[in-house]
DNA sequence: TCCGTTTATGAAAAGGATTTCATAAATTTT
DNA sequence: AAAATTTATGAAATCCTTTTCATAAACGGA
């Protein structure tokens, strides 16, 4: 080690660094001088092999490029760095197989326990995961048996409140582009939502105003496109899209027909993503508190790490969500005549 | 060691996992065994304390929310696992001197080499770098030197072409809202495109038309208000942006004062980022490469790595861009009248 | 059968920090 | 001023692997 350009021993430097008052004022001094010239840091590895510190933990997300991914990371990445945890990514570049192969992967890399972010868990891939012999938490998504802690927003009751926001503004014909069928927690628990609260407002279901996508600007505009077809004689006056990104596809997809938004059609998006306020008109949402997610996500993990437990805290915590307003929602009024 | 269940020496354990054609295959399956019922792992960072095959690089970024880094991102992850290399990525959190302690930082956990993206390299930066002893290579960024190997696009060029783009369709009163005068790279570089292809077609220049911001939404908005303002009384025709988002910005003040894309005014980006196809109307950009500057400066940081030198391809190697044309420009016809 | 190779394994060193323990120096107590 | 106590520092052990290096066993050739 270099750091006896101080003239001193390395225990010392070691004690300069990590319990400063252990050692004399003079001294302290000397060596924090040389650190400071010679740039040095201590070996990660080293201080961790002795200290016994966890060193890594894995974040697998299905598509980096989704607009949520950064938004989500800083919270981890917050977290774990104030933990002084390194975190090892893994994009399963939309690969279903990649997703699975994630997990042995980090765990091979080093990492102590793994969060999975979004993507949607079946029963079979909960079994693979605990084969896998490691702690795992999910974030924004959760699991099918309840037995994996999770960290989400109850996408029943956003979607409920963001359906509730139209209605009490006078909205009666309102379509849902929700996302695919097969998944349950943005698929079918927004849709759920969705129709709870048309219910709840004694409101009929017509099921030409649902289409399905999957999240992406184009489902939404496609799906768009399938409720005008579809709407009827009775026209929509709203429109709930289940991410931000299909709402704003939907938007487009309005605009191309020369139907305004919100003058003619409300649009309400889901995520609160950086690009809801970016669009024209900016886009009424529910947002999501990725980053409270992403941090709780790992601090639960470490704790899971810490206790050598596989579940701690089993199941599903709930974040808080809120309704956006912004522009691309407005108070309808019935036609009088 | 617990693998000495086996009845062998650890080292013999060390081969069967690292080495198995070294020891008989009678050992090897007694030890496999023992491995597989414990479940062993082999503790991380003692394994990489003592091998330094570290295989881990670092990249910096300012601002991880920053939209194209998830597309320069993608680039990098591919280039980096197809090498067997894991990357340790470092947020500045948009702070100077979370920049700097990047290097020593990702030095001591283990990192061979780093990439800084797109943050700009004042001479005292690249002293520091040169002090951390550690190859850097630059990405979406250059040094003033020229010492450091970076992978960029030449943002004179394109610069100069987004504005022959705007020229060509008879534009003649073109704003700008460039970045920074400090920023050689995206600032002054992008300044002195927009300017030489003026005078390249002779046009006068009016200073009135330049306006400077930093990238962001809010000052693209900003910067245009500004333009409007001092425009005088030939109005500008077109206004250029050096970054999709600040065009976005751009356009949304446009509309703001009822001023129409394209119709009115036309309006050109930079990057490129999924923002701009996105956004009404679509943006017409200059399309950086951003996957390929990506996997080429890992390429080359590796490279770099292994032959053991700091400056292996010194200077800026510039990447092809390409003009991407939407809605947001269109052909400009003169008043006759 | 004996000797030179090759092969399989273990003992010991190394890697760079932290921590324990012992000791020298400084400080306080009597 | 001597004894007792506290404080600052260094020597050595430790963390867990991998990697020489040495040695014993197995093998082949003459």
């Amino acid at each position: 080690m270099v750091a006896e350009h101080a003239g001193v021993s390395i225990p010392t430097v070691s004690r300069v660094l990590n319990s400063p008052d252990r050692v004399r004022e003079e001294t302290k001094q000397k060596v924090l001088d040389v650190v400071r010239t010679l740039g040095f840091y201590p070996n990660e590895n080293a201080r961790r092999l002795r200290t016994h510190e966890v060193q890594a933990i894995g974040v697998i997300v299905p598509h980096i490029r989704d607009f949520f991914f950064s938004e989500i990371y800083k919270g981890m990445s917050e977290a774990a760095e104030a933990a002084g945890v390194q975190i090892f990514l893994h994009d399963a570049l939309q690969r279903q197989e990649r997703l699975y192969e994630g997990f042995p992967l980090l765990k091979s890399k080093g990492c102590s326990g793994v969060i999975l972010v979004s993507a949607y868990v079946s029963r079979d891939f909960e079994t693979w995961m605990s084969r896998a012999g490691i702690p795992v938490v999910l974030a924004l998504t959760e699991s099918e048996t309840g037995a994996i802690p999770a960290f989400k927003v109850d996408d029943v009751q956003a979607s409920f409140d963001a359906v509730a926001h139209l209605i009490t503004r006078g909205h009666r014909r309102i379509g849902i582009i929700s996302g695919p069928d097969e998944d349950p927690t943005a698929g079918r628990n927004r849709l759920q939502g969705y129709q709870s609260a048309l219910r709840h407002y004694n409101i009929p279901l017509d099921p030409a105003l649902i289409a399905y996508g999957a999240f992406r600007f184009e489902h939404g505009y496609e799906g768009m496109s399938q409720l005008l077809l579809r709407q009827g004689d009775e026209p929509l006056t709203a429109v709930y899209a289940v991410s931000d990104e299909m709402a704003v596809g939907a938007a487009r997809c309005l605009y191309d027909r020369g139907i305004r938004v919100p003058e003619d059609v409300s649009v309400v998006g889901f995520d609160n993503i950086r690009l809801a306020s970016l669009v024209t008109p900016t886009l009424t949402t529910v947002a999501q508190p990725f980053e409270e997610i992403g941090s709780e996500a790992v601090v639960t993990l470490l704790d899971m790490i810490h206790q050598n437990i596989t579940e701690q805290q089993k199941g599903t915590r709930y974040l808080p969500h809120r309704i956006v307003t912004r522009e691309s929602t407005r108070f309808y009024a019935y036609d009088s005549s």
